[in-house]
RNA sequence: GCCGGUGUAGCUCAGUGGUAGAGCGCACGACUCAUAAUCGUGUGGUCCGGAGUUCGACUCUCCGCACCGGUACCA
């Protein structure tokens, strides 16, 4: 038997999960069943990512603990996954015994390949920051741009790993395994991004307290990815050397969303062939979601609503137009019109009613099914089709073809349709031709449960309720031609996908956007009144704009300030053309120390909100030039 | 800016150096077993624009435009 071993990232939970999580997670889902129709032994892994300084901070914005946090968010992960009906055989927390072992081992391996190194990172520090200020960022007073205090020169010890070590041998790596990053796309970026050279890289931070102490050295505390990657290995029992860390790593596919491909595709395996351990097989990427072509934004207030459309459409449904509708690679517009038309014309037409209409038929003409005893050629096709219905199947399935991979099934679905219809079973309820139309009856409820389990992997609760209403008591996996016994009681059969009507749908709709208030948020890092009096800020006028060459988001303006002209660079260019900000006052950073920025010397800045987009903070009426903003 | 990708019917996408394809939508017809379902027929495209190679290009080359991704700049 050979075995499958597909994962998620363990995801990071500083917040509630959202539609990308989702996706990530069904399209594994839809893997991991697939393989266990096919008498795989899988083991399918998700979790979740609970360290590091970002939840330190926000468990400390909710007045909680960061354990008590994390305690709290896990269960939303996993209530979520039961209900898109994920199959996962484990969900790792990394604060959990099992990983904390495993990643004490792990290190300790690491460690002791020689390619950790103890180095002294020093620099200037600033205290009220906690952290290093890097020269080229300071001017000649070295203080803190911030804080506007002078720094320290601080040593500190922080270990690294050798990353750029194993540069060469990862080129060799993707040379030789073509298909380690998928899509083709991603592998092409990761080799430019590996012959342009690979750092070392800090794998501690000491001044984060909230994570895995090295084992090597306790005063430090692992890096979040560090700690996070392994959780592939420990989530097995790499710990105890167990049984299923060798039964099922090294992993089949590494399933994520695109922008964590650097850490799975070029750390991971380095960290890997240090320890001396073999890499997994496959790294995948998949492309994010938009919604009705907008990028999703918390702040905008764009998101997806799962809840919403799993309540009206169900959970099926909703994985159904995931895995049908988007090409793996690629970004995918979230779209709930084409939710709805998939819906009804794929689920509730096509499969749905094609269940329904054989149903009524045997039931109206048979007390149970029929034996199915006058073949003919019409016949064999259909038996054919489902055989070659799986064999592309199983090719679309390699590349991870969701899409086409259920429109091939669908378009057996359309052929049972039309067999019916060729056949016209309902009229051949003469005795002569009662024997003829029970085979018919007999082929298309074989080809329903035929159907049932190609579906199973993408909509599990779909494919049972279709062999429950033909009367199968256990739900039979196997994808062969003829395993229906005959003689069973069918049901009546309740249509699996009533059709949803537009407009019933629109009554819930009030309550369901309104994006939640970020409430009490306590700020901890506070400055004084002094410190803000420090800050020099004056309206101005743009009196020209223009790009800078070789930059695309740079601007170079001229700001009057009624006392002075001021050149400044500003990050707008994505955001705003040139002639339009001629004549727009602006508020200027005046004593920010100059700098220069792609050969362009920047004396301010201009302040701006800066989001998801970048909208120019500017007074509210005109105001003589010069003014003070405080 | 540099590197890579994409641009084909209203929508989602296949596709090939030789007269353009599927599903959905839409129109008409058939059928009435079924969830106003199904089946058939049809509608619909300057295959981003321009130039070139070729007997012939949507398919190859070059230039350009738009969008997407990676990377640099973001005072």
């Amino acid at each position: 038997m050979k075995t499958f071993y597909v994962t998620t990232p363990i995801y990071y939970a500083n917040g509630e999960p959202h539609a990308g999580h989702a996706y990530t997670t069904i399209a594994a889902d839809a893997l991991a069943r697939y393989h266990r129709i096919k008498g795989n032994e899988v083991f399918f892994l998700t979790g979740v990512d609970e360290h590091g300084a970002n939840i330190d901070k926000t468990a400390e914005t909710e007045g909680l603990s960061p354990q008590a946090f994390c305690d709290k968010l896990a269960p939303i992960f996993t209530k979520l996954w039961e209900r898109l009906n994920i199959s996962n055989d484990i969900f790792l927390r990394t604060t959990s015994e099992l990983h904390k072992r495993g990643i004490k081992k792990f290190l300790t391996a690491l460690y002791e390949s020689g390619d950790v190194y103890k180095a002294p990172y020093e620099g200037y520090y600033c205290r009220p920051c906690e952290r290093f200020f890097p020269e080229k960022e300071l001017a000649d007073d070295k203080i803190c741009p911030i804080h506007k205090l002078p720094l320290e020169w601080v040593k500190e010890e922080n270990y690294f790993f050798r990353l750029s070590k194993y540069q060469d041998r990862l080129i060799q790596h993707y040379n030789e395994n073509p298909d380690f990053v998928y899509p083709e796309s991603r592998r092409n970026e990761l080799l430019n991004v590996l012959e342009s050279g690979l750092e070392d890289t800090s794998i501690s931070r000491s001044s984060v307290s909230w994570g895995i102490p090295l084992p090597f050295d306790p005063e430090h505390i692992a890096y979040v990815w560090i700690d996070a990657l392994p959780n592939y290995i420990t989530a097995l029992g790499y710990d105890a050397d167990s049984e299923r860390y060798h039964k099922f790593w090294p992993a089949d596919v590494h399933m994520m969303a695109k922008e964590i491909t650097r850490f799975h595709a070029l750390l991971w395996p380095a960290m890997l062939m240090a320890a001396n351990l073999p890499l997994p097989k496959q790294i995948v990427a998949h492309g994010w979601l938009t919604k009705d072509g907008e990028a999703l934004s918390k702040t905008r207030g764009i998101f997806i609503d799962m809840d919403g459309d799993i309540g009206t459409y169900g959970v099926d449904a909703f994985r159904y137009y995931l895995l049908r509708e988007f090409s793996f690679g690629n970004d995918g517009d979230y779209r709930p019109a084409r939710l709805h038309a998939r819906y009804n014309a794929d689920l509730a037409n096509d499969l749905g009613n094609l269940l329904n209409r054989v149903l009524g038929l045997v039931n109206k003409n048979f007390d149970e099914i029929p034996v199915p005893t006058t073949p003919d050629d019409i016949d064999e096709e259909i038996k054919g089709m489902a055989q070659t219905t799986v064999d592309q199947l199983d090719a679309q399935m390699e590349t991870l073809a969701f899409d086409t991979a259920l429109e091939t099934i669908w378009e057996f679905v359309r052929r049972v349709n039309r067999y019916i219809q060729q056949t016209e079973v309902w009229t051949l309820t003469k005795p002569e031709t009662k024997p003829r139309m029970g085979t018919i009856l007999y082929n298309s409820l074989e080809a329903l449960r035929f159907i049932s389990v190609l579906v199973s992997p993408f909509i599990p609760d779909t494919a049972e309720k279709i062999q429950k209403q033909i009367g199968l008591t256990e739900f039979d996996t196997v994808a062969e031609w003829g395993r229906l016994p005959a003689a069973l009681k069918v049901s009546k059969g309740e249509p699996i996908f009533p059709r949803v009507d537009l407009k019933k749908e629109k009554a819930p709709k009030s309550d369901a956007v309104k994006p939640k208030q970020k409430s009490d948020k306590k700020t901890t890092d506070l400055i004084s009144f002094a410190d803000f009096q420090k800050l020099d800020l004056q309206v101005g006028n743009v009196i020209s704009a223009e790009p800078i060459e070789g930059a695309d988001r740079l601007l170079k303006l001229q700001v009057d300030l009624g006392t002075e002209k001021r050149q400044v660079v500003a990050g707008i260019a994505e955001h705003y053309k040139p002639d339009i900000l001629i004549g727009k006052q602006v508020i200027v950073v005046v004593n920010l120390e100059p700098a220069t920025i792609r050969n362009v010397e920047s004396q301010g800045m201009i302040l701006a909100a800066s989001g998801d987009s970048v909208v120019l903070a500017t007074p509210e009426t005109e105001v003589p030039l010069g003014t003070k903003v405080r």
